[in-house]
DNA sequence: CGTATGTTTGATTCGCTTCAAGTTGCGTGG
DNA sequence: CCACGCAACTTGAAGCGAATCAAACATACG
């Protein structure tokens, strides 16, 4: 946990790490409602104001701006704006499609829906540039906590998905924090 | 029902009326992923698509223009982009609360939110520009389906907690539609 | 080693869904 | 104007999936 800050005057670009967004109730109840890879973008330019948390999941490097500076540096160079543009629009897909799976979908569901998109996340970019091959083997950025927090579930009930899906040969889980896609027919069969 | 489109070709302003945007799974569970009021944007331009459908809820107008057509005009008008920007940011925000609601609320809490927020939609401007009252009374532009699959509930449960409320004194429910808030605080604690 | 933290596993509970009737409201046509 | 039909909504009973509660079990680290 390297990195904090309540969004209020800075925004930033990953380097380096992963991070997550969340949200929380006065009650403790948490909602990561979203995750900043490399080269993605952190904050609310433009006067905008969210009570998101951003914390470091992995050592994280980031490129901090005060967010004047960057307000004024952006309204000079409109292709930095269409370029946010392009990504936050790409974000609120990713977001959309999430509120699917935290509204819709079963444990079950989700779960396998969150190993296929872990795959996708860390797989090859390889020869071709364009494809990239989901990954057989991963580490997860995430605790068992932070994937319930993640999918809307409690640890429990996690860690039961893991291991059924670990006992019908699905995945392999060589260390708390590896996954290893076995029968990715299966999962994606699971993700409904 | 007026106006639909999956989203590839066109892109909208919204002039008059209320649209939902929603996604479903194959074996037809729906989730509502945003609603576009008056003067919101739908549709995603350059070159980006996303699955989800539109569907007005009420008779509504919206502005058309062809995607290719509104790209190359955006990107020659940067005011045009930034106001876009900071809509798809606001966009994104409200999202990601919405989020926390699917993901971690219980269903009397979804429903308290989800009232409260509908209130404050509907609040007049009034004499001040900058404060919007929330309104007391208003019309729902949603069945109580439209609000399950807003919520992540089913319309059953959607009902039971509407009726709970009334008992309890904290709204009321002159017609199928409308909503009367009585117990603004009450409802206001039970939103988590 | 021994303690702290994270994870798994089991038993039980509870909230929401599912299934199944009723009920209300409303446009249509006799 | 009232009977009819239909769709939306409400209400009730039963079942189930995930949460909760409670221990064991690993793993990392001094």
């Amino acid at each position: 946990m390297i990195w904090e800050d309540d969004d209020s005057l800075l925004v930033a670009n990953v380097i380096d790490g992963v991070l997550k967004l969340t949200t929380s109730t006065e009650d403790g109840r948490e909602q990561i409602v979203g995750v900043a890879y490399p080269s993605d973008f952190i904050g609310r330019p433009f006067g905008q104001t969210s009570r998101a948390t951003v914390v470091a999941l992995t050592d994280a490097r980031v490129c901090v701006f005060a967010r004047n500076d960057f307000d004024r540096f952006a309204r000079e160079h409109p292709e930095l704006e269409h370029k946010l543009l392009e990504r936050t629009l790409a974000e609120l897909d990713r977001t959309r499609s999430w509120m699917m799976l935290l509204g819709r979908k079963t444990a079950p569901e989700k779960i396998a829906t969150f190993l296929l998109d872990m795959s996708d996340r860390y797989g090859d970019v390889s020869a071709c540039t364009t494809f990239r091959a989901p990954a057989k083997l991963f580490t997860l950025p995430f605790s068992r906590q932070q994937v319930a927090d993640l999918l809307g579930l409690t640890i429990e009930t996690v860690s039961r998905q893991f291991t059924k899906l670990k006992q019908d040969g699905v995945i392999g889980l060589p260390s708390r924090r590896e996954v290893e896609i076995l029968n990715r027919p299966a999962l994606s069969a699971l993700a409904g």
